[in-house]
Parts: C-alpha cells; sequence; structure tokens
DNA sequence: GGACAGTACATGCACGTGCATTCAATGCAA
DNA sequence: TTGCATTGAATGCACGTGCATGTACTGTCC
C-alpha cells in the first residue's frame, strides 16, 4: 500500500535532507554564537552586511527596505520589526525616503558597522565550520 | 578600514547565500502547502515520514522519542510539543517504553499512515519545484 | 538499602515569525 | 480637482521555537 518514490524522487529527498542537515548546524550556530557574543540573530546580520554591502557601492548610498528585502528571506513584517530591533540597538538610522514618502531608507551607524566588522570573522569562521566539509558531502567542491 | 573576505571566504559566503535561498524557498511552501492542504507543518511531516520508516523497518517498530531527536532538527521541547500535535490530531500514539519507563515510543495510527501517503506527493512536488534547478544553480546534476 | 549524578521527556516563559489588517502616500483616471 | 486601486511599511494576533527548569526514572557508588 505504500508506494515507494522513484529514483529521482528518492534523489530529491536526500538532497533535501542534506540541506536541511546544514541549514540547521549552520543556523543555530549562527544564531548562538552572533547572539551571544555580539547581541545579533543570524537574519540581523545578514540585514547588516546587505547595508554594508549597498554603503560600500555608492558611498552614502542608503538602501530602502523595499529594496532588502528580496535578499533576506523574511516577511515583510519581520523585516520591519527588525529594522526596527536594529534601530533600537543604535545599529542603523530609518529616515523617510525623499523621492517616495511612503519609503524608509536606512543607513548604517558608525556603531553598525563596528558591530558588523567585529562579528564578521566569527561568521565567517562558523560558515567555514558548518559547511567546510563535514556531514558526508561527497563531492562538494569548497572552493568552485 | 573595512577587511574583504579571502576567496575562499567568498566562496563559503555565497555557498550559504544559496543554501539559505534554496532552503527558505523549499521551506516556505512546504510549510504552506503542507499546511493548507494537509493541516501539516513542515517537520510534523518530517516526523511522520521517520515513523513511516521505522515502522517499515521493523513492522510494528514503533520509535522512541530519543531516536527520533537526532533526525529532525529541532530542540528537544519543540519535539516533545510536536508530538502532541501529532497526539492530539490522532496521527501517532504515546505509550509509556517497557524497558525503560522514562522513555515514550511512538506509534504511527492508521490515519497518520493515511495523512502521510497523502501529503507525499505534494511534498515530492514542492521538493521538484524547488531544488529541480532553478535559482542559478550551476553544475547541480538533478540525478546525482 | 540510601544518596546522587545522569537521562528522558514535559512545561513556563520570552521571543521571533507569518498572516491579516491598517494607515499613509502614490499614480491614474474621470 | 475628486475618487479609487496600488504600493510601502507598521501593527495586532496566534503560533512554533529555544532556553531554562521541573519531574520522573535509571544506573552507580557507598
Amino acid at each position: 500500500m505504500a508506494e515507494l518514490d522513484s529514483p529521482a524522487e528518492a534523489g530529491l529527498v536526500a538532497q533535501w535532507r542534506e540541506l536541511l542537515a546544514r541549514h540547521a548546524a549552520a543556523a543555530c550556530l549562527l544564531d548562538r554564537e552572533l547572539g551571544d557574543r555580539f547581541g545579533l540573530g543570524m537574519s540581523e546580520f545578514e540585514v547588516l552586511e546587505r547595508l554594508v554591502e549597498g554603503c560600500d557601492a555608492g558611498d552614502g548610498h542608503a538602501l530602502r527596505v523595499s529594496e532588502l528585502a528580496p535578499t533576506v528571506h523574511l516577511s515583510q513584517s519581520a523585516l520591519s520589526r527588525l529594522i526596527a530591533r536594529l534601530e533600537k540597538a543604535g545599529l542603523v538610522t530609518r529616515a523617510m525616503c525623499e523621492s517616495d514618502r511612503r519609503g524608509i531608507v536606512l543607513t548604517l551607524t558608525e556603531a553598525g558597522r563596528e558591530r558588523y566588522e567585529q562579528a564578521r570573522p566569527l561568521h565567517r569562521e562558523v560558515l567555514e565550520l558548518t559547511l567546510g566539509g563535514e556531514l558526508g558531502n561527497a563531492g562538494e567542491v569548497p572552493s568552485a
């Protein structure tokens, strides 16, 4: 009565389970470490990183929330609250967008950039630890 | 002042972002679809699947919660409550473990197996959709 | 036997998330 | 101009999660 998966389906399931395992390992460790040492969640760090990248691109260029949204995998409401937390922590600034007054532009504060720079080594270290080729990942080329 | 990532680090970050994107796409869609049509969350389905596999292995073999825990990526408390939900929905049964009365053994009910069998095609379909080679995944071999 | 550390699971609590809704601002049409 | 659908973001709410703790049971050492 229980139908079996086709080989293609079995492959997908295996791929999915490995993805789940890697994601869980990395996300869990990232959240714990970044949280303990820098008061940042995984997504908080991710947002800071996008802001740093955005600012580095056009110097004083500030990102709109609507630009940020697609790059972090969060609902609109979760992103809104995450930004509120970052603002309360003094890491970003919310300002009205001049060209479209519905929008909000985000700017990284000095403290925000510093926090990011401090946290980045740990972030990379965790990625190295969790993605760097254990967990039975056959055929993963680290440099590719 | 902002130090750049080494090539190895940049690769890790790219790998991490792709993993995040795939995980978000699949997990979000799975949760929504399974939830809407079968009243199951992603992790609920995962647990049912482990129970089916466990039962198929030794027929009437019932899994202990402590055996289940390492395979699903949840905290012990989250798993406990998830099982409570499944039990309330009539999909699994909790019973005291004879050999170690601290432990709980889980058995899949008929309704639980049916629900799983019904949900599985949708689960596979979502995996196919989200893992089956879009999202700029260069070099992924679908059958591998 | 009794005391005690360790294990298995449940529960109180705080928190982050998604959904639905709300409010403000925009663009377009009449 | 007014009216209306649409978009950007914030908020009420319910819910799932992790951490810390509690409770019950096991095994060990004395």
